[in-house]
DNA sequence: ACCTTTTTGTCCAAGATTGATTGATTCTCC
DNA sequence: GGAGAATCAATCAATCTTGGACAAAAAGGT
């Protein structure tokens, strides 16, 4: 093997887990570790990852990544990426899906690399990029104005081009939810966006944490009975989680041991 | 067999492979590491391929780009960096500039992320993600369709945002430039979005680094007289230069030292 | 048939990569 | 806080790769 291909070998790796050991890229790259400690090393002054002892972890992306996002991306990532598993399982093969710019949904879109026959519209720059080294996923993006704190693209180009499109589903991420209230963000321009979406899907799935949850924004997107999925942690308090299924949503609660078995003959029956 | 026979299966191999090993290319085609080599070093000089030690890896790789898109931005970084130099003397606080998306560009997209009062619009997620950071500029995005080997966006989204828009600047990356045929790329979706750019721009910049100079690919962008200023580096042979001012070209060479020392003055003088 | 040009193969010294060894450093568990 | 294990950086030797020089072979033109 090049060394070359071994080096883009260990960033695959970290594109799918966060952290990587020493002695485990030895045993999959088949090299010793005096190659793997020679290849991190290289990485790092490349900027990819940042060492530690024992391994690596991953620096996102050294380009594509605002600080705060980074910082936002971090936060809680667990809860998020179990919230994608789950998430993932809704998305078929031969789909055509929008993806919102938002942290869980991102975690979500890394999940879609390897699939075929998927078509994704998204309004988020960073998606778009993630999704670039998929083979079999097309990829639409809206354009727009760029809002530097959300990583979301918005405005009139944007609008237009969700005003003549049709999608099997919308996957939207969520920041405050209220079971009487509803969906709202802080943004008015981003909530413009979400209501454009919603109405062009045919399935609504939301994806929110449980920090999301008994919140309000500034601007208000819609009620939630106009979501017909929502994906959240076990972190979340059940009360929203009842009162939400009251409203005729339906409510999956991700936690480690659902997400990680095969879950998914039940969920995606339930769902048609 | 014939040697362009020979490179063309290298180029027919990389396209299902990615990377290749020298070694497993003698088998292959049956002839000695020499030639190997030097049939490297001739597709390595056409951007067909980057060479790493012990093989090489496709440039244009549609099963996995991001390694590919970074080994193409190390390759020639040195004349991408000091090109990007020069053309960030052209860019005045308030421009409305276009940042088309090619490695060269995204060079000079990084020198912006500091600067204050630029509107940039772009077609390049890449170059939104980078311009994420910065605080000064604000960025629009065409949207389109992603081309997966280019990281460019084009198609219809793209091109009606285009067909709204007056730019002061227009910064093209070409990917073929030839004083007598013009300017020409590989897709065609490409040359219509950089013919719109053209149009809808006071100036129109071209950045090309001396790899692209005396080539031809499948579609036609325009004649060289489209552009009014060009900026390479030293090592494109002076005969293209003469040519390209001979057809009222604004001609800029970037070497070393010119682009370290501050020659800002000048150029700016020069193209007011 | 002859000469010129291009291509290919061989040889060799310089350079790069890898695995192994060493002693120092860091982590973990008690 | 200390003993033991793991990991680290630095170094060396073995192996492989590279680029240049030169000769042989092939191709092209007259």
């Amino acid at each position: 093997m090049l060394a070359e291909e071994r080096r883009f070998q260990i960033r695959e790796i970290l594109t799918t887990q966060r952290t990587v050991s020493a002695s485990d890229l030895c045993d999959r790259l088949k090299v010793t570790a005096a190659t793997i400690r020679r290849d991190l090393a290289a990485l790092e002054k490349d900027g990819v990852l940042v060492r530690s002892h024992g391994g690596a972890v991953s620096r996102t992306s050294s380009t594509s990544f605002q600080p705060t996002y980074d910082a936002l991306l971090r936060s809680e990532s667990e809860e998020k990426r179990q919230i994608a598993r789950v998430a993932e399982q809704f998305v078929l093969d031969g789909d055509t899906i929008f993806l919102e710019g938002s942290t869980t949904v991102f975690e979500l879109a890394r999940r879609l690399i390897h699939r075929n026959r998927l078509t994704v519209v998204t309004n988020s720059p960073t998606i778009v990029c993630e999704l670039q080294r998929s083979a079999g996923v097309s990829v639409m993006c809206t354009g727009g104005d760029l809002q530097k704190d959300t990583v979301y693209l918005s405005g009139e180009w944007a609008q237009r081009a969700l005003s003549e499109i049709r999608l099997d589903k919308a996957i939207l991420g969520v920041s405050a939810i209220d079971p009487q209230y509803g969906v709202s963000t802080s943004h008015h321009a981003e909530a413009q966006i979400t209501r454009m979406v919603s109405k062009a899907a045919k399935t609504r799935i939301a994806l929110a944490d449980h920090t999301k949850f008994g919140r309000q924004r500034f601007a208000f997107v819609g009620p939630v009975s106009d979501i017909d999925i929502l994906v959240t942690d076990s972190g979340t308090d059940p009360k929203y989680v009842q009162e939400l299924r009251d409203a005729g949503v339906q409510v999956f609660v991700a936690d480690g041991e659902q997400a990680a078995k095969g879950t998914n003959s039940r969920i995606i029956k339930q769902k048609s």
